[in-house]
DNA sequence: CTGAAAGCGCTTACAG
DNA sequence: CTGAAAGCGCTTACAG
């Protein structure tokens, strides 16, 4: 009932405890008969190992953790199912750390990467705040850290990192309203403070300045990445002087809402308003109307960033290159971009 | 740079390892002159305690798990805020799985439940399938676990559990219809196997008979608890040979689901047909039209499966009574329902 | 207040 | 093939 130690267990089937542990890990290197007698003796007492024991003694835990924002957001789904596919073909087990569900302080997230019994990290997405912390994390701890869908910043340059060229999709997103006529285009980004809105960000500029057009004021809002968020800045762009008659949404949460604030306000999309958002979550394709976007292959980057770390924890932390690994972005048309009204 | 141990430490302070780790735990007890050298030489080398060797030792890990099926699903968010509040009220970290990113077998289940080095475990939702392994574990490890959202079953039945009552809630969201005038009110549930969707049938199942209404044939269907499961729900409900007026959704995301393809479909809701969700997650609000449901207050239930976890790790798993702890619902009134055509 | 020592449950050279 | 023993990094009675 309470738990069996390995000692009993070995008493139990008349070997040393040495056996036992050998008939577990190394069930090839002991005699049929004795495998016999502990394998009774195992099934008897209902044992299994004290995991923290062999996580202490082995010095690795064979635990990967993933950080994500917040658990409720959709754009893991996919991404998730890369990461566990990968991870169990590595044998590795994954655990989940979430930054955002009440807004974690530095020195929460430097405690979590230090202290935290897992052989490997790897960061998804607004990272960019806890720069520092991960920085000295890993140099304290040598840990080995792979950041997913966001860029590095500058000083955490040597880290990996597996992304959409988030730049170039942006300005793809951009083109895209560019090559329907629009000439007023404006931008929901994120925080000013994430890479991952800041590279948006300059898409979106670098498609406009390309194609010759003019960025008004108030063109570029905030929306915090929520829903409710893009909802106060979608009011804020129609507001303006001059408003957007196409918007680019640094994500498709904030592109939900904006639609939503859009229609509350009377108007109709695309036909009024055009919207493209950025990442394909699941709800992209049920919205009113459908929503066009920019994929992210989610499921791809989890792949690819558990491959990545669990390469650096087998070969060590500095092994190989610290290139960041581009996977590509596809445009997804649906309803919510047409020709602007004049 | 890499780990440094007590042992470096208390050489370079000149006193004894259990000296140093003193005054880490209990620095009071401990001369300030000491504590000061010690103090220098732990941010000298950068120390900190190697975590794994804190939990074999102490025999707690201070680590709760908490066991969701998708980390994608928009319903975990406010149940995470709860969750991780409490947790660090009680001086708890957090670690989160995840069982349907790849949908586990009853193996893999089993070996988390066991292996993983959690002082206890909160099964959010959809346990169901995976009762056997949880008793099984549970025996085996004497692990402390909590149930959220799902109903216990007969031979789990002393799991102390946190939810909403799901029947009486089922039965609220079809009455509502009911009042509004609906006769023919039909249901997509979940899969067969879930007591989560078992409970809300037989609240709708409840209504249905106390307002002496017939549930006609093919008006139950099932929608897997997805978009796509729903959408095709939809449809077959569209096709029966007396379409029902009405739809209750056993939640929000089939819901959703179930909107766009009436909308798919050419019918308007709600003057076509109406439809009620069940869990009010941030969607509800900007589906068109906005979501009818019935809301869990999500973040009370993980904040209070919490502190049942916590008392369960401290006092032992047998305290106190396993009476489920019921918290209210509530019916969302937004735009999704009105009186039938006829 | 401080140190020496035991021991948590394993794994793994090292002998035999 | 098997066992005795060392040791992973801590914490905590137990002396002093």
């Amino acid at each position: 009932m309470t738990d069996t130690s390995i000692k009993e267990v070995a008493e139990l089937a008349g070997v040393s405890i040495a056996t036992v542990s050998r008939c577990i890990n190394y069930p090839e290197k002991v005699t049929e008969r004795t495998r016999a007698k502990v394998q009774d003796a195992i099934a008897q007492t209902g044992y299994s190992p004290n995991t923290i024991a062999q996580s202490f003694r082995r010095g690795r835990t064979n635990l990967i953790m993933v950080v994500i924002p917040s658990v409720g957001d959709p754009f893991f789904s996919a991404l998730m199912r890369g990461v566990k596919r990968a991870a169990q073909a590595k044998g590795y087990s994954v655990v989940i750390e979430e930054t955002q569900s009440n807004t974690m302080t530095a020195d929460e997230v430097s405690r979590m990467l230090v202290s935290n019994q897992t052989d490997g990290i790897v960061l998804l997405g607004a990272i960019s705040p806890y720069g520092t912390e991960i920085l000295s994390a890993k140099s304290r701890r040598n840990l080995p850290i792979v950041v997913g869908c966001e860029k590095v910043s500058p000083d955490l340059a040597d880290l990996p990192s597996v992304r959409v060229d988030n730049v170039a999709a942006a300005s793809d997103a951009t083109n895209f309203l560019i090559k329907h006529g629009h000439k007023r285009i404006g931008m929901i980004r994120g925080q000013g403070s994430s890479l991952l809105t800041k590279d948006r960000e300059t898409g979106y500029r670098t498609a406009m300045r390309e194609a010759g057009l003019p960025i008004g004021f108030g063109w570029v809002v905030e929306g915090r990445m929520t829903i409710p968020g893009a909802r106060h800045a979608t009011r804020d762009l129609l507001n303006c002087a001059d408003p957007p008659t196409a918007i680019f949404c640094a994500n498709d949460e904030m592109a939900i809402g904006c639609l939503h604030e859009l229609r509350d306000s009377g108007l109709v999309v695309p036909d009024d308003v055009s919207v493209i958002g950025f990442d394909d979550i699941r709800y992209a394709e049920v919205t009113v109307p459908p929503l066009t976007t920019i994929r992210q292959p989610a499921e791809e980057i989890g792949e690819r960033a558990i491959y990545r770390i669990c390469r650096r924890i087998e070969e060590g932390p500095d092994v190989g290159n610290s290139e960041p690994q581009i996977v590509p972005h596809k445009l997804i048309v649906r309803q919510s971009v047409t020709a602007p009204r004049e």
